[in-house]
DNA sequence: TATTGAATAAAACGTTTGTTTGAACTACGC
DNA sequence: GCGTAGTTCAAACAAACGTTTTATTCAATA
C-alpha cells in the first residue's frame, strides 16, 4: 500500500512551499504534484490554511523535543555551574539545521527559516505558540551562562542568534548571488554549521552594555 | 499640486508590500489606498513587477552610495593600514538600518530585508544586480581586516552578517512574540544598532578555521 | 480657439484562485 | 450479499486577480 494520500499531500505541499512561497503556490499544482485529487486539500485538512498548518504541525514537535532533550542532557551534566555557551548555542542550532540534511524535512527547514519573517499573521501565531517554551526555556540558561547580560540585552542577543539561523535555514543564496564563491556548494553542512556556532558564539558573548568592557570575550574560551 | 501619481502609488504600494507581502497585495488595493484610478499601475509601472522594481530603485541607490561613501571615507581615513571592524561593519549596517528611522523609506526597510530570504527569483536577481558593487568592496576591505580568515569564511561571516541584518530589517516581532519582553519596543534604535555592530563585530572576527585559536578575538579589541 | 498628446476614468476581459457539490467508488462489518 | 461509512472523483462555483480596452478629461502648444 503506498503512503497514504494525507501524506503525500503534506510531502508535496511543502517541497512547493518551500520553492515558491505560500500564497504562490495554488492547491492545483499540490494535487497535481501528490497525484491526487484536487478536493482531497479540502476533505483531508479542511482548506489551504489548515494544509499549511498541519506541516508545521508534523515537523516541529520533533525538533522541540530534540532542542529540549539536548538541553536537559547540557543541565544534567553540569548540575548548578552555568552551561558552556558553545553547547548551549550548538543544542539550539543544531536541531534547526541538521534537518535539512535528513531526505524528510529537508524542505521544511527552509519553509521554517522563511516564516520567521513572514507576514502572514496566522502563521506567526503558530510560530509563537510551537517556540514560546523552547525558548523560554534556553533564556533562562542563557541567562545563566551570561549573567553579565541585562535581560533586555539578552533577549536582543538571542533575537540575533534567532536571525542568523533563519537566515541560514532560508537557504538563501545570497552567497552564490554576492560573489563567485562556491563557498556554500563545496562546504559541508557540518562546516556550515560550525562557523555558524563560532560566529553566534562571539556574538552572544559580545561584552555588553558597559561602556569598557569587563572581562571582553574571554567567557567564551572557557567552554 | 499634490504628488504626482507615480509617486502616490509607490508610496502606498511600499506600505502595503511590507505589511502582507508581495503576493498577498493586489493592485486594487494598492489603487485604493494611493486614491487613483486601478489601471493606472499598468500605465505608469507597465504591470505589478514593474512597480515592486521601481520601488527597488527608488531606494537601493542611495542606500549604495551612503555605504559607499562612508566605506571610503574610512580607507582615506586609515590609508594603508586595515579598516577597524567596528567601522566597517558600522559602515555597512547603519545605511540599512537608519532608513528605518525616516518617514520615507520606514516600509521599504521592512520589504528589503524580507526579499533577501524571498523566493521570488525576479526580485532576487534585481537584488542580486544592485548589490553586487557594494558587497564586493566590503569584502576586500574585510579581507584586509580579518587577514586569518580564509575566502570562504570570509564570505560565510559576510553571508551571516547580512542574514542577523535582514533578520532586524525585516521588523520580525519575534523577540514580542517568544517572549514578554518589551525591549524592541522600549529601546531606541539607536541602542539596537549598538546591540547589532556588537554582536556582528564579536562573530566576525572569531577565531578562524584553526584548530586552536592564535589571537582569539582581541582582534576586535584594536579598534 | 483648435489641436494634440498625456493622463485618468469606467468597464469589461480572460484566467486563476480556493472551495463546494453530488455522484461514484471502495472496503469492511453484519 | 448488503449496507454503510470513508474516500475519491469530475465538474462547477463564485470571487478575486492582473491586464486591456475604449472613452473621456486635462493641460499646454500653435
Amino acid at each position: 500500500m503506498p503512503l497514504k494520500t494525507k501524506t503525500v499531500i503534506m510531502n508535496a505541499a511543502e517541497e512547493l512551499f518551500a520553492a515558491a512561497g505560500y500564497n504562490a503556490t495554488s492547491l492545483r499544482a499540490i494535487t497535481q504534484a501528490a497525484d491526487v485529487n484536487l478536493a482531497a486539500v479540502n476533505y483531508h485538512f479542511g482548506g489551504k490554511q489548515g494544509l499549511l498548518e498541519a506541516i508545521y504541525n508534523r515537523r516541529i514537535a520533533p525538533m522541540n523535543t530534540a532542542r529540549i532533550d539536548s538541553l536537559e542532557t547540557l543541565e544534567k551534566t553540569w548540575l548548578s555551574s552555568p552551561v558552556p555557551l558553545e553547547d548551549l548555542v550548538k543544542s539550539f542550532i543544531k536541531p534547526a539545521l541538521s534537518m535539512s540534511r535528513n531526505e524528510d524535512g529537508k524542505h521544511f527547514v527552509t519553509l521554517l527559516g522563511r516564516s520567521y519573517m513572514e507576514p502572514n499573521p496566522i502563521l506567526q501565531e503558530q510560530v509563537r505558540s510551537m517556540f514560546s517554551e523552547v525558548s523560554e526555556r534556553f533564556a533562562t540558561s542563557f541567562a545563566r551562562t551570561l549573567p553579565y547580560l541585562s535581560r533586555d540585552e539578552l533577549y536582543c542577543r538571542m533575537h540575533f542568534m534567532v536571525g542568523v539561523l533563519a537566515y541560514c535555514m532560508s537557504g538563501a543564496d545570497l552567497m552564490r548571488m554576492i560573489a563567485s564563491s562556491q563557498f556554500l556548494d563545496n562546504a559541508s553542512s557540518e562546516t556550515l554549521i560550525n562557523n555558524l556556532v563560532d560566529f553566534v558564539c562571539n556574538g552572544m558573548a559580545a561584552s555588553g552594555s558597559n561602556e569598557e568592557s569587563i572581562e571582553p570575550s574571554g567567557i567564551v574560551s572557557i567552554a
